[in-house]
This record gives C-alpha cells, structure tokens and sequence, in this order.
DNA sequence: ATAGGGTTAG
C-alpha cells in the first residue's frame, strides 16, 4: 500500500522539499529498493544543477542501505549533461571508491567529463577500466573513448579505438571527423568523410565548418549546396566562414536569404561588422533583434569596445543590467569593459567594475587580467599592471604588447626595451601592437639609432609598418631634430600619410622652429584634418620664432575664424 | 548516454 503510494509520489515531478519527505518515508520504511527510483526522479526533474540538489543527491547515496551503481550513474550523467565536469570526476571516483562497478553511462559520462576537462590522466584511468569491465563491445562508451581522444587531438589512438569497434554508428564516426577537423588535417578528414556510409546533418556541417575555418569557402560551397537537408547550424558554419575570411558582403547575402534566422546568426553578423569597422550597420541589426541575450549584448558591447567607442560600449552594459531581463555579465563583458575604461583613462569606474567582478565570484583569468594589466598601466598604476602581468599563467604576445606599451606610456622605456628582449628569449613572437609599444618607447628616449633598427626590424618577423608606425619613426626623428629625414621617411610611406603623421612632423618643426619643413607638414593638416585649429596655432608659433609676424597674423586670423564657425552650444551638446 | 554553429584582452 505505502510503497504503491510513494511510487506515485516518485512518478510526479519532485521538489527538493517533496523529495526529502519522500526520501524520510524511504529510510522509516527501510524501502531502500526505492532509493533509485527517488534520485533518479529528482535528476530527471530538476530544472538544472544546484549545488544544493548536489548535496543532497550525494548524501542519500552516501547513506543509502545497500549502495548502488544506477543512482550513482544517475548522477554522474547529470553533472556530465550540466557542464559540471569536475564534479562529474570525483563522483565517479567516489562511486569506485564504494566498490561499485561502473555501468555504461557512468563510464562514457565520465569520459565526457574528462574530455572536456582535457584530463588526459583522468581519461587514460577510465579507459582502462573500460577494458577490465568488458565495455569494448559497448558503441556508446567506445564512441565515447574516440570523442576523448580526438579533442586531446591523440589521432592515433583515437584512430585504434575506432579501428577496433565492433560497431560503429554515425556518432563515432562524427566523434573522430571532428579529431580530424580540429588539427585542421584537412585530407585526413575528407577521406573519412567520404566512408561515413550514412551521413547524418551534423557530418555535413562538421565537414563545412573544417573548410570554413581553414579559409577554404569554395570547397564549404559546394558541400553546402550538395548537402540534402540543412538545418541553421549549416547556414551559420557557412555565415561565419565568410565573416572570417572578410567577405562581409557574402555574409550579409547570406544572411538574408536565410530561411530562419537564429540567435547565433545575428551574433555572426554584428561580429563580422564590427570586425571590418562597420559599426553602424552592426548598431542596426543589434537593435532590429528583438529579444537579446547575454551574448548578443556582448557582442555589441565588444564592438563598441574594439572600434574605440568606449562611452557607447558602456552605454549598452548598461542597457544589459537594466533591461530587466536580469542577464549577469560574464568574464568576457567584462573583458571589453574594461578594454572600454581603459580607453576612458577612467580608473575609478575601472575599480567598481573590478568589485563588481568580485562579487558575481568571476575569476580573473589570463584574458582578464591582460585586460587589467592595460587598464592599470594607462591609469598610471604600473606596478599593479606590473603585479597582475607577473600572476599570468601563461605571458603570450598579447600580454607581453600590453607590459611593453603600459612602460612606454609611463616614461619607462629601459624596462619597456628590457621586456622586449625578454618575450623574444621567451621565443615569443612580436606583432604590430608590440612594435607600437617598443617604438613609443624609443621616441620617448630620444634613441634614433636604437628605433630606426626596430623599426627596420619589423619586416623580419614578416610585419609590415602601418601608418601610425611611421608616424612614431616621424616623431623620434623629428624630436631628436633629423626633421629632413623624418620628412623623407614620410616621401617613402608605401600608404597615404593620415593627419598624425604630419602632425608628428608639424611638432617637431616647433621644437626646431624649422620653417621651410613646417609650412609643408602644415599644409597637409590643414587639408587632412581642416576641423582642428590646433595646427594654425603650431605654424604660427614657429612664425613668431622666427620673427614672421605678418603670417603670424595671418596664422591667427584663421584660428579665430575657425572658433567663430562653429555651431552655438555645441560644445554643451557635446558634454552631456 | 555519444556530435555541430556565436561573443572576450594589447
């Protein structure tokens, strides 16, 4: 009678209150055979994984009159389907320890786990359990086992396990594409590709995404238009191909003549935009999608970030915590917000944003913290930036770009030069951003010769100077009064020189009060850059060095000019 | 039970 009647109860879809009351039941009628039957019911039932309804599943089995393999399985197949891969670990190791044998779905959610993890020695441990309880025949472990090994990328291994499967079915052999795929082996994977005697959808979109990522969107095409169904998973391999290899038109064509567009296809675009520096159609799609989420804001928020608008990129983290809709920032929010203070020179807002950090319990990762270490530095805090550079797990070429550069900035171009030296014995290869860092440093020094051979460095590491980079050349020779070379420098720029370059020339031309180079480094502001009056009052100071008062006159004239067009008030718009 | 597509730092 009372176990007809907590089988029903088990049946229905239990609360963690529910289920304790049950559970009491279970224990003061010692129907421990029931055990399973209630966890399994709480897993299936819950909304998700709580660390709570974790405690509590693990303390019934913990407790439980006789223990079993199924609950325990239960449970380890939960936390494996809930991304709790850790915590999939130890229960599994836990479960053994109670010397209970593993079933099939304990064993190939532990293998999940451990390839998610990447935690070779916990897979390898597992896998040869696998032998010793006799699951070589089973396809779901042994799928489970080629899975491992091809996201550890050990092919051959992997290759061995799917070599000696009894059965296979198209999940293996996706499991092993996938291997393939990923170390971009390209034939390898083609020639698998072409034996999966029943290709389901995802093969084909495995297969897509591989030439996709590798920059191949002919061969993408073509199985895109022989593939027989597509789902958006296959439109958006193809979408994000063409965003990647630049072709936003394609992209957009694409995008249009989608049949159903999803979340992920609108987050491809507004990507593929703001990559290209198209912010204002990214700005458009951003706001005709309707119901945003915590990556769709991102998103925009890194958009906003990369393309030097930190206020606007603000402006939407704000949206996105007040929009109601209670979305929590994560690690990468954050990692264009404060890319966003940091443009802003603004530390105060950088410190609250780091408390806020805090207390959602978000962890400063390597990512992160490059972005902190840039944040500290422009704000003048370089030892910090200095502490947070020396906790990185790992020092790439971003964070070594940020140190050199966070030094340059604050006048310490001996330990930006000596970082410098540092990432190269680190066999760390510089890219344009560092240069950017150590030339700003030499035209801090005044070290000519020393900048003049990093710069001609660059194309030994197969670089090549933009603009801004002949911009600092300009500005250290100039400074350092070598204002014809620097002009000449200008003469031999393969690409238009912007209104900085000239600007660095005009500069120095003051320093030097040199008249002749300073009329033509003006002359190409004005026309480059007509709003700013900043140049007028330059010539003109070196006019009046040299006793030219009637084109200081002039100079002036058209300083005054230029303040008298503007529109009324709108320095006030401007501030609000 | 096993698989695929999107967002981050200089």
């Amino acid at each position: 009678m009372i176990v007809s009647e907590l089988k029903f109860l088990l049946n229905q879809r239990l609360t963690l209150k529910q289920a304790r009351q049950t559970h009491a039941a279970v224990l003061v009628h010692k129907f421990h055979h029931l055990q399973p039957l209630l966890v399994h019911q709480l897993l299936v039932s819950s909304r998700g994984y709580s660390f709570d309804l974790l405690q509590y599943v693990k303390s019934i089995l913990r407790h439980a009159g006789s223990p079993d393999s199924f609950s325990w399985g239960c449970l380890i197949r939960f936390l494996s389907q809930h991304g709790q891969f850790r915590e999939a670990c130890s229960a599994y190791c836990e479960m053994q320890a109670l010397g209970l044998c593993p079933s099939t779905f304990a064993v190939s959610s532990a293998l999940r786990a451990c390839a998610r993890t990447e935690d070779i020695v916990g897979g390898r441990l597992v896998h040869a359990q696998v032998n010793k309880y006799g699951f070589s025949g089973c396809v779901y472990v042994q799928t489970a086992l080629v899975d491992l090994y091809s996201r550890l990328g050990e092919m051959q291994t992997a290759q061995k396990v799917f070599d000696e499967m009894p059965e296979r079915n198209v999940v293996s052999w996706n499991s092993i594409l996938f291997g393939y795929l990923r170390l971009r082996n390209l034939d390898m994977a083609r020639n698998l590709f072409s034996e999966i005697p029943e290709k389901d959808v995802i093969s084909w979109n495995s297969m897509i995404s591989g030439y996709a990522k590798a920059g191949d969107m002919k061969h993408a095409g073509e199985l895109f238009q022989q593939m027989p169904e597509r789902n958006s998973a296959s439109w958006n391999a193809m979408l994000s191909g063409y965003v990647d290899c630049g072709n936003i038109e394609l992209a957009r064509e694409l995008f249009d003549a989608m049949p159903q567009r999803s979340e992920v296809s609108w987050i491809a675009m507004i990507g593929g935009y703001s990559k290209c520096g198209d912010v204002e159609s990214a700005c458009l799609l951003f706001d005709q999608l309707g119901k945003k989420n915590l990556l769709s804001y991102n998103a925009m928020i890194a958009c906003y970030a990369q393309n030097g608008r930190p206020t606007e990129a603000l402006q939407i983290f704000n949206g996105m915590i007040e929009c109601g809709l209670e979305i929590v920032p994560d690690k990468i929010t954050f990692s264009s917000i404060i890319s966003a203070c940091s443009q802003l020179g603004d530390l105060k807002l950088g410190s609250w944003i780091e408390l806020q950090m805090e207390k959602l319990g978000i962890e400063k990762d390597d990512h992160l913290a490059t972005a902190l270490i840039d944040l500290h530095a422009k704000c003048g805090s370089i030892h910090k930036a200095y502490e947070l550079f020396n906790s990185l797990k790992k020092k790439d070429v971003v964070a070594y770009s940020a140190m050199i550069l966070g030094y340059a900035v604050n006048g310490k171009a001996v330990d930006a030069i000596q970082l410098f030296e540092e990432m190269a014995d680190a066999h760390i290869c510089p890219n344009s951003v560092t240069f950017t860092g150590l030339l700003t440093a030499y035209s801090h020094t005044g070290l000519v010769e020393e900048g003049y051979r990093s710069f001609n460095s660059m194309k030994n590491y197969g670089l090549v100077p933009s603009a801004d980079h002949y911009g600092m050349m300009v500005d250290l020779l100039g400074r350092a009064g070598h204002l014809e070379d620097a002009y000449n420098l200008i003469k031999t720029m393969p690409m238009q020189p912007h209104a900085g370059v000239w600007g660095a020339l005009l500069l120095a031309c003051r320093l030097h009060n040199n008249v002749e180079i300073g009329e033509i480094a003006a002359r190409h502001c004005f026309k480059l850059d007509p709003d700013r009056a900043g140049y007028q009052s330059l010539l003109s100071n070196i006019y009046a060095s040299v006793g030219r008062w009637t084109d200081v006159k002039q100079m002036r004239e058209a300083v005054e000019e230029k303040a008298s067009a503007k529109i009324p008030g709108y320095s006030w718009v401007e501030s609000t």
